[in-house]
Order: structure tokens, then C-alpha cells, then sequence
DNA sequence: CTGCGATTTTACAACGTTGAATCGATATCT
DNA sequence: AGATATCGATTCAACGTTGTAAAATCGCAG
């Protein structure tokens, strides 16, 4: 059976009490004193009930993250680097995967098992902007990502509509004129997709470029498979492009997938960026260009913030915050333009 | 402030232990008071205490999985699994990354933090056989992976030896004669690379092929870029080969990578097999073929095996088992020998 | 060697829950 | 009718820890 401070201090022959007091640094214990409490935890190999420290203090140590699915490697990513964040606190993490289910995104922050952590870190994927007031719990929640804005929590996200544009001008500037987008979301206006999408469109803007909707493959979900499908749809419909922009990493690697079926050049025929800077993106053939939207920075911001909140819950008023971006060029967008698809 | 037995039981009229009978689905409870009681949890919103819940009954509802990197992705699939297995038993998952670093796999299992789970599944990547009997936690442990056997804890492991074996064949089937061999680990004799090239071995001895050193190409971690370094090097020894066996998917990526650029086609020229059956491997460019290791079945047995030790530590002698696998035929394997590099 | 302030240690009461034991009140049996 | 089950609800004591407040010990001046 585990020792309890009852036992450490049976062994040293002094109070419980003191034997806490040592553990915890109190500053009046006498140094004889606390060479005997040492010496006896030692002995008995003691370690403290974390739960029992919990029961007595209000907070675990443990922060709740939600998210879709690990084997998306955005999340999975995300997840390492939030993993990697809390540990440099002190804190370890719980993950809960919803499966971007509806239902079970509105478990997650009414499960009582969420008071086995001090606060969420919540990346929706099936709730939307009308679900704002949804957003609650009874432990602090920072949000992730694209879906919900202005609720009464912390939000991190990432610059989407500056990125996207940072990444359409650098096909642009490589002199590409026709640029499909792959992974658009029918009638979106935020979520990542329309934000993306936002992005391409103002950048055309800037340079008076047209938009065209021939050129825009609309998809469901953000799978690996569906980048593949979405440039089988460009090629049928016969529409010329000489660049193609990813909305996400893995559809991008769809769409190389199937230029290079196709018999395509990447990037002679057509360049190819995506978004997220997955770590995969650098083995690629060709490795694939692609916008890094700074997830250790979103993974140590979000932390922080809710490490905040956590201290002082209704200390300021919630907070929204962007991290910074770059645009990573590779293979897949270099050397000039030749012909087109 | 979070409601409270006591709470409840004012509101409705009862004695606070009543309240707990009837959360606890006690059988001895008259119907009238039951609606009294669940009337005033839901008007007052009333949440069980899990961390006094757990202080009091000594188990907490989770389990710890401790893994190398979630940005590695056989890991964030094998989380992924595990997370789904639990979540069908009502377990939450906390997830320790040790960054295959030997000190931290063994604070992992010397962490009072692992109290706050009712036991540990446990991927070491640092630690070897020879660190067997350092395998030890005050819960239950079951271990993952080809690192350690014969620990004094359970043990739930892929088939590598026959599943290497099957994919060796699969490439001899096809007429494949000169098979390189990418991700040797030097000297390993268990672990994942030494179990994997034993049955390589095998299935070139059934077929009375010599083993040939000069076509296997050896690497010090399986991460990406070592795959592809693997592949330069063989190109650079001059040795000739029809095929190649990836120890595992990332492996096999990196050197398809190589092999194309370098303007060998897969398969025509040389055929590729991996190991993992990653999600990733079927939307490469050509697919991969590879072995489906039983992640699923992995994941379900351990926690199945967790939770039969939680119940009972002592209960039988430390179990091994090993899970089914099955070779995955792809296009990286498709079509008959033509010539060879 | 007594008294007093400062330091060190201890006793006690929580935190919110569950299990064991107990106590009344009905229902059942002879 | 009286003894005995059975059901329903309650009381009490834990689980192992920390904060508060009181008690014990110490050092030192008078």
C-alpha cells in the first residue's frame, strides 16, 4: 500500500502536519526536523496523493484538450505542440477526440469528467458561430481555431484571411494569372475555409484580378481524399489554371496526387501550395510549399491564457488573439510558369 | 459555486447519503423520493465531484498513455486508437509525451501525476531489454511496442517477425529477387528493426536467396529524412535491386522520394512495401503497400488487459500477446518486375 | 529563574464523496 | 398478536491532504 503522511510521520515521530509542512517548503521547520521527515520519505518511497491534494485545494493540475480526431495530423501536431506547452507549466493533458460530432462537442464541456482538469482547451469543428452562447463550462475554456468568434471565452487563432492572401500573392509573384482553389466550403463565410478563401479573393483583388468560380472546387470535409477528388472535378470540368492553392495541407497533396496521375508537372505545369506547414510537407515529391500559421506559438498563447483565467476568471473581458504567420516556399512553387492545365 | 450533495439533499429534503443513493443507482430508494431528489439535481444543475469521488473510492476513471510524439503519426494513430478503446469503457486518456528520451520514460512511471490515472500503457522507445526490470509503477502497466519482453508486465505486441515475413513474400511473389531493405537499425537484434529484418531474413532463407548485406541500408531513427538518406546511400553504393521493404511507411516514403527524383518509377522499376499502413499511405503518389500491423486490435487488447489488472493486480502471470496483421497490397507493389536500379 | 516575544509544532476542521452500520417503519409469517 | 424479515432512509466514519488557529518550545532580557 502507498505511505501517507501519516506514515512518514509515524516513522520520523513528529505530526502529519509537519511532514506537510516539509513538503510543501513552509518556511518555519526547523532543519533537524527536516532532515528526520526527509529521511523518512525517502524510507517509505513516499509520493502524495495528487488526488487527495486536488480534493483540498480546488485544482488538479490537468487541462482538458478537445479535439476532432488525432489522426488528422493538423491536430495531432497541435496536440504535441499543446502537450509540449502544458509540461513546461507543469501540467499534463487530457484529450477527448469528439469526431467533429455535434454531439459530442456539447458533451465534452458538460462531462462531468471535465472537472478532473482545471480548464479546456476546445477546437470545435461541429459547432458554428451560431452556437457562440453553447460556449460554456464550469472550468475556463480557451478556443481554437475558425469556427466560433466573439463568444465570452478566450479565442487563439490564426491569421487566416492575411495568410491566405500572404500565399495566393506567392503564386502571383512566381507570375501565375489562373489559380484554382482546392477545398472551399459551399456558402461558408467563416470557418477556415471561408476565411481562406476570403483571402485568395482579396489578394486577386489587389492585383485586379478576377474571380472565378470555374476555377474553385468545393468539398465536404477537409480528408485526405477529398483534395484528390476535388482535383478530379477541375480536370472535368476542362477549366485552364497554372496554380492551385490547398486550403489545407492534405488536400493539397490530393490535388499533387492527381496532376501527377494526370500527367501533369508540379511545378513546371502547375504550382501547388497548401496551408498548415504539416511536418509531412517536407517529404513530399515535391515537397510541398505551404503557409506555417505558427502552431507553438497558438499551442503557448493558449496556455497561458488559460492559465490566466484560471488564476482570475472574470479578471478582464475575453480576449482574441492571432499568431503570426509565413509563407514556407518549397518545390511544389518553385521555378517559373510554362504552360497549364 | 459548483452544487454539492449537501446542497441538493436541502433542497429536496433528504439527507445528503439519500442523494448519493440515488446517483448511485442504489436499489433501496422509494419512487417519490427518487423524482424529489432528481428534481432538484437538475434545477440546481447538480455534477458529482469525480476528484472526491475518486479520492474516496481509489480509482479515478483514467489511464495514462505514455508515447514517444504525437507529431510521429504511427503514434498519433495509435493514440487515436487507444482514445476510442478507452472512450467505449468510459476511461479518459492522458497523454505523456517522453520524446523517446530515457529520463523521461523513466519519471513517467516514477511521476506522482500517474496516480491520477488507474494505470499506464506504455510505449518506451528509449529504454531496452536490458532495462526490463526497471518497468514498474505503483499501477498497473501494460507495454507497448518491441523494446522490452519478458518484463513483469503485460505485453501487447505486433507479429513483426511473421508480418516482415509476409511482406518479403509478397515482393518474392511478385518476382521481385533483389529486395534492399531501408531502416536497419546496426547490431539490434529485438526491436522493431531487428525483428523486422529477422523475418526478412526468414523469408529470403525459405526461398534459398542469400542474404545479401550490400542492399540493406541502415539508419539511426525512423523519422522521415532518414528514409530518404537511406535511399541516396544505397543509390550511391552502385548495388543493383528490384524492390524495396521500408521498415516502416515514413521509411518507405522518403525512399520513394529518392527513387523517383533519382527517375526510377515505382513500381515499374522498383517495387516498395512499407510497415504501419499509416493513413497516409493511400493517398501517396503511388499508393504504398504495406502491413495493416492490428493497430485497432492493439489498442482494444491493452485497455481490455489494463482494466483486467486494475481489477485484479496479481490476479495471473504476465501475459504476451500479439496481435494479427495483414499485408496490404497497393500500388507501389502493382504490376510484374521490369528491370531494377 | 521568571516572563515574554518569536519560532516551531501540533490539533482540528474542512474538501465532497461512498461504505458500513444503524434505526424506524411496514409488511410477512406463525 | 408477537416475532421477524424487508425496505427506506439516516448517521457516522473514513479517503489523504492543506489552512487556520492554538499550543508548545525556545532564546533571551530583566
Amino acid at each position: 500500500m502507498a505511505a501517507t503522511l501519516h506514515d512518514v510521520a509515524r516513522v520520523a515521530g513528529v505530526s502529519f502536519k509537519t511532514v506537510s509542512n516539509v513538503i510543501n517548503h513552509h518556511p518555519h521547520v526547523r532543519d533537524t526536523t527536516r532532515a528526520k521527515v526527509e529521511k523518512a520519505i525517502a524510507e517509505l518511497g513516499y509520493r502524495p496523493n495528487l488526488t487527495a491534494r486536488s480534493l483540498r485545494s480546488g485544482h488538479t493540475g490537468a487541462i482538458t484538450l478537445a479535439l476532432p480526431q488525432l489522426r488528422l495530423p493538423y491536430f495531432a501536431e497541435l496536440a504535441d505542440a499543446v502537450i509540449e506547452a502544458a509540461a513546461k507549466r507543469g501540467l499534463v493533458v487530457l484529450i477527448e477526440q469528439t469526431g467533429a460530432d455535434r454531439k459530442r462537442e456539447l458533451e465534452v464541456m458538460a462531462s462531468p469528467r471535465l472537472k478532473m482538469s482545471d480548464g479546456l482547451i476546445f477546437s470545435p469543428l461541429a459547432l458554428g458561430q451560431e452556437d457562440a452562447d453553447l460556449i460554456k463550462a464550469d472550468v475556463p475554456i480557451v478556443l481554437l481555431g475558425e469556427r466560433i468568434f466573439d463568444s465570452s471565452s478566450d479565442h487563439v487563432t490564426m491569421q487566416n484571411v492575411p495568410a491566405a492572401r500572404a500565399a495566393t500573392e506567392h503564386l502571383l509573384d512566381l507570375g501565375r494569372k489562373r489559380i484554382a482553389v482546392v477545398g472551399a466550403h459551399e456558402g461558408e463565410v467563416i470557418g477556415s475555409a471561408g476565411l481562406r478563401l476570403r483571402g485568395y479573393r482579396e489578394a486577386l483583388e489587389a492585383r485586379g484580378i478576377p474571380y472565378d468560380d470555374g476555377i474553385v472546387a468545393y468539398v465536404v470535409d477537409w480528408h485526405r481524399s477529398n483534395g484528390a477528388a476535388a482535383m478530379h472535378d477541375l480536370l472535368d470540368r476542362g477549366v485552364s489554371f497554372d496554380a492551385v492553392f490547398g486550403l489545407n495541407d492534405t488536400l493539397a497533396q490530393g490535388a499533387v496526387r492527381v496532376l501527377q496521375e494526370a500527367g501533369y508537372r508540379v511545378p513546371d505545369d502547375v504550382a501547388v501550395i497548401g496551408f498548415d506547414d504539416l511536418d509531412e510537407t517536407r517529404y513530399t515529391l515535391p515537397t510541398l510549399s505551404t503557409v506555417d500559421p505558427g502552431r507553438t506559438e497558438i499551442a503557448e498563447t493558449a496556455i497561458r491564457m488559460l492559465l490566466e483565467r484560471i488564476k482570475d476568471p472574470a479578471g478582464t473581458p475575453p480576449r482574441e488573439v492571432e499568431t503570426a504567420f509565413r509563407v514556407v516556399a518549397r518545390e511544389s512553387t518553385m521555378g517559373s510558369a510554362a504552360g497549364a492545365a
